[in-house]
DNA sequence: TGTACATCAGTGAACGCGCGTTCACTGATGTAC
DNA sequence: TGTACATCAGTGAACGCGCGTTCACTGATGTAC
């Protein structure tokens, strides 16, 4: 038989960019099977439905997304590290694959409420659970970790998404200082780290 | 003849809440039609389109959110001042008409990149113009005001969008103080007044 | 190595459903005289 | 005040299009002997 994986990856990627384009909605199973140069029917040999082909790619890119900020959480580093290399996983993940993280911002409010409330498969629970660790540690001072989750996920997501729509150039890369410091000091953190390089925001 | 703009200030109600619970594309003119209680063709005495609907909701509000800003943003009062009124603004308005603030949210990604650029009809624009005069004044730390306005629309528009989906309980209304504590520190302003209520978010 | 068979990825015409939109019609209300 | 007319908001059956999905079929490739 043809070996389908190959094709299973090239629908996926396909899809991918599409639904970050267009939107899922706008994006037609004949788009997705158009750009691949398959027939529609190709694709229901992978995947049950066009909705099981957006939730798969979303839940997948989401829990990966996930998984990786609850591994920085976990390393045992301080915590201004840790908000560093959280933020970095972010934005080089958003340089790499674009599509991925503009799919991801795009259609959030379609499958945010189907995913797990666990810190291994939803982002937010996984930002939450660093803060609560950080003010339980001293490190944060206390207060609403889901709110200091939502202003930190804000802080980094938002200028992410201008670059989405082109109202910001340049690699998200670029700004992980600039973006760890804002975390830091709007969330409170005890003596951020002075900035190393790059335009300085300072702090008089 | 009968009096269509009651009629019409229907449409625009159900319209807005069903857009905002199950998104445009899942939303059908019937339903619509249904929840005012009129015929399916009602609604185009009143607009060109489906997407006409949906688009002049979005301008509408946004266009109204934007001119409110900039209003703030003009007052000639200090930085700080300016900062809270515009998130108090936003907060406001998020709490007495939460179906235009979720739609907003949820929809922007269709309509933002027709949204013109300019203060009195872009939320961002006129977010980012404020950010400009307070670097040309000295108010905030010299930087890109485009980084620095998506910053802090992501630490005010993140939480609103986590209370939507029901992981922040109670009224945006109640965070202002601390929204704009978050916001001056993150976009480095000049010595930030001590918060006055709440539980603090104590900076060491 | 050669032959027969099973498997299954891929095909593409066809189906039916739900959608946005149309349009000939109704009838309530404002206006002219 | 009463009558004729014009206007236009609202009706709802009907239309046609594009969509997701199906399914009988093809043929390439792996396996058994």
């Amino acid at each position: 038989m043809r070996d389908g994986t190959r094709t299973r990856a090239r629908i996926e990627a396909e899809a991918l960019r599409l639904f970050a384009e267009r939107g899922i909605a706008a994006t037609s199973i004949r788009d997705i099977a158009g750009a691949v140069g398959v027939a529609e029917g190709a694709l229901y040999r992978h995947f049950a439905s066009k909705d099981e082909l957006a939730r798969t790619l979303f839940m997948d890119g989401y829990a990966a997304l996930a998984r990786r900020i609850q591994a920085a959480g976990l390393s045992g580093e301080p915590f201004g590290m840790i908000v560093e290399k959280v933020i970095r996983i972010f934005c080089e993940l958003f340089d790499e694959n674009r599509p991925l993280f503009s799919f991801l911002l795009l259609s959030q409010h379609a499958f945010l409420s189907e995913v797990a409330r666990d810190a291994s498969a939803n982002v937010v629970e996984a930002v939450a659970e660093i803060f609560r660790r950080a003010m339980a540690e001293g490190a944060v001072a206390p207060g609403d970790p889901d709110l200091v989750a939502a202003m930190a996920l804000g802080i980094v997501a938002q200028p992410a998404t201008f670059t989405v729509y082109g109202r910001l150039a340049g690699p998200m890369s670029a700004r992980v200082p600039a973006l760890a410091r804002a975390v830091l000091l709007a969330a409170g953190a005890a003596a951020p780290a002075p900035m190393r390089a790059g335009p300085a925001i300072r702090v008089v």
